[in-house]
DNA sequence: CAACCATCCTGCGAGC
DNA sequence: TGCTCGCAGGATGGTT
């Protein structure tokens, strides 16, 4: 569900919130959702917290991480102990969550505690998503198959340095290494392009003009630099808003919405289209929605 | 090689 | 009311 500007939220906010706080308390309420001997973790410190494509990385003292997927309904919350409003929410809005009141509720699986009292807790309706206690090894191996990453200037794993940045020349190796695949395909192969999904990559075509079952190989140049400034342009913007994660906690705290409110097409089938007269239409592609205008994009 | 399918889970809304 | 079906922001591993 969270893609890569919900992820880049939420990493955002837990690296203010939780930098120098060390875990006093791991509570495992659903044992899919937490793989590893939490003892490894029990006392160590948050060093820093970031990123890679749409995974959550905490780096621990002594050389361990946790390494966090929130998957399709993953969520993270955390709050002080002292002022329940101070807290930073980030991943899947889903209406399920804001009909439970306290925390932990029946769909955190996995809650911890920190030395000054406050708590982070992962909910997840689908249990899907998952926390990992890795070594540096491990992270560097179960990261290593992802492709580069979209926005320059984020906070991403920075040791792998500027080499991950997608710049319009590996868009182009991409589609001509991959001619005859679609391009939402494209877009969504996490080993090329790390952190977009299937919101934003209905998003980035609708913005490009160009239809999403597109054989990459008929894409003119100009189509696939058009597309490349649509994957700055989608995902910054929505990195601005906070993702599509926080619209109803952000409500609360009388700021605006997120970025759904805005789609352009996403989740809009039957809907008017926002630039011209005609209807957003819903297709099948790879067995996930795809949305998009038959008027504006060719 | 690209497209399709099932799978891991839980819940919602539409239609009968 | 109760049932089935399709749908949901991800990723993997298998088969045509
Ligand atoms: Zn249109």
């Amino acid at each position: 569900m969270p893609e890569l500007p919900e992820v880049e939220t939420i990493v955002r906010g837990l690296d203010k919130v939780l930098s120098g706080k060390k875990i006093s308390a791991v509570k495992i309420l659903n044992k899919k959702s937490f793989l590893g001997e939490r003892s490894e973790i029990l006392g160590k410190k948050i060093i820093a917290v970031r990123r890679r494509a749409k995974y959550i990385i905490f780096e621990l003292e002594r050389g361990k991480y946790l390494l966090i997927h929130l998957k399709m309904t993953g969520q993270l919350i955390w709050q002080s102990q002292k002022i329940p409003n101070n807290k930073v929410v980030g991943g899947h809005p889903d209406e399920m969550y804001r009909r439970q009141d306290k925390l932990p509720h029946k769909y955190t699986r996995v809650y911890f505690e920190f030395d000054d009292g406050s708590r982070l807790f992962f909910n997840d309706l689908r249990v899907f998503g998952w926390i990992k206690i890795v070594d540096q090894g491990e992270l560097k191996t179960l990261l290593s198959d992802l492709g580069f990453e979209p926005l320059p200037y984020t906070k991403n794993d920075r040791k792998s340095g500027e080499l991950l940045i997608l710049g319009v020349s590996n868009l182009n190796s991409i589609i001509q290494k991959y001619p005859r695949r679609r391009i939402k395909d494209l877009l969504q192969d996490q080993k090329l392009i790390a952190g977009i999904g299937n919101i934003y990559s209905s998003e980035i075509l609708f913005c490009a003009g160009v239809l999403p079952g597109r054989a990459a190989g008929s894409l003119t140049a100009r189509e696939i630099r058009k597309i490349y400034q649509s994957i700055n342009r989608v995902l910054s913007k929505a990195v601005k808003l906070g993702g599509t994660s926080m619209s109803d906690y952000r409500k609360v705290d009388g700021s605006k919405g997120g970025y759904l409110d805005e789609a352009g097409v996403y989740a809009r089938e039957g809907e008017k289209c926002r630039k011209c007269a005609g209807k957003i239409k819903r297709k099948k592609i790879g067995q996930r929605s795809a949305y998009f205008c038959p008027h504006c994009q060719v």
